[in-house]
DNA sequence: ATCATGTTGTCACTAGATGGAAATCTTCTC
DNA sequence: GAGAAGATTTCCATCTAGTGACAACATGAT
């Protein structure tokens, strides 16, 4: 968390709620009356709230009437991980890309089932350029990361989308996969009128590469476990 | 979510900021005005609750504004996602461990710096058993799981606590390793009066075979990435 | 410059969150 | 078995605090 974030300006209930979640993913499993004293809340107000956490899919209770940490909370803290660790490798190799192409450089991610977000982002050094994808939500049906994400990459392991997204640009994608299965992609944006088709193999030839790299070290390195 | 969780009885704001959690996470990074859309809610009431999710480290700020999960996120979701892992993968050894044994096994997890948490176990086949342990916080520094996990096990690689937690019981507890860390215990429960010495190193021998090889198994099979 | 959209802050209003008390359940001891 | 102690669940009067319409401000496109 930033140092910068506001100071509470927040929501009690939800901060007790949240603060509650916390408590039970740190014990493991904890009684209704224990996670009341640990909280400092009252026991209704307790059961209420876990209540809430347990039929979000949060916490879950087990047999003996303990509440333990729920398939929510796992689903969506492994999705978090994985989305951090594979931007933080990919970052810098963002940056090796433009700095052989000059051209700007993007991490895709899965974002919903039809659309790919770019997650990150490095732009290129050309004094004409494109504007700044990062944040940006594209269709995966007519792009070349969603192609790509979908594995449509032909023999040379690339996608190439001419006039795509925003008409004005060419984008060139390949898949970054981990332990096998296709996670993300990397693109290259770039104005058509720079386009060239030497170019493009050239670039696509180190996307390939630099996919490799990542896809290797994504899926040979295990992941972080708990200390 | 289990089928026979309660209805919602739950807390409205609640579950508004827990399901903005929820879509922060499965989107990776949303500005406001798209997570107001994605949840229904004025943008007001999404400001005021991703606050309160910024503030508790559950989501953070970036730069051009979206919100993407917070280390809080990841990190209770790690630490959910190890345990079912440890559990899952030990749950059948505990079932070897009894069938050779007779006598009560459990599986020690970590849960607060002092104590440690029976996470599963099973039910020894003596006609004359003690009681379930299962879901039972135990100190460390009294018991043989505590002071296999904090790596006391002498050259037979196992820690014995005769008489311990209730008295008429004895204890043998081995760590178990995931990439080179301890992360959690096996202990075997025995009625003071079946208690041998040989008993002992026989029952200690098979926890340190067993606790390998769940060993083995966590630390070389990385766990699983988002598909 | 205007316009559209996104972001942030304000505050009157009342919905809904709270917690004390009662009821019920569970476990343990004798 | 009865009784005690503790845990859990339910109830509901109270009033806190959560809400969203609106205003102000910021940003980007034309």
């Amino acid at each position: 968390m930033s140092a910068d974030a506001p100071e509470s300006t927040g929501t009690r209930t939800v901060e007790r709620a949240l603060g509650l979640l916390a408590y039970v993913c740190e014990h493991g499993a904890v009684s209704l009356t224990e996670a009341a004293r640990g909280s400092d809340l009252s026991v209704s107000t307790t059961l209420r709230l876990l209540r809430t956490l347990e039929t979000t899919g949060f916490v879950s209770r087990d047999d003996s009437g303990d509440y333990r940490p729920g398939s929510i909370t796992i689903r969506l803290g492994a999705q978090a991980l994985s989305r951090e660790t594979i931007v933080s490798v990919a970052e810098p190799k963002l940056h090796e890309i433009v700095e052989l192409t000059s051209e700007n450089a993007y991490l895709g991610l899965p974002s919903t089932s039809d659309t790919m977000l770019y997650a990150a982002g490095v732009q290129g050094t050309h004094p004409v350029q494109l504007a700044n994808w990062v944040g940006r939500v594209i269709p995966r049906s007519t792009t070349a990361a969603g192609t790509a994400f979908a594995g449509r990459v032909g023999v040379h392991g690339y996608a190439v989308v001419r006039s795509g997204a925003d008409h004005d640009s060419t984008a060139i994608a390949v898949p970054v996969h981990s332990v096998g299965t296709i996670v993300a992609t990397l693109s290259v944006v770039i104005p058509n009128y720079r386009v060239t088709d030497p170019g493009l193999e050239s670039i696509g030839a180190l996307l390939v590469r630099v996919a490799g790299e990542i896809s290797e070290r994504l899926g040979s390195d295990p992941l972080p476990n708990q200390t």
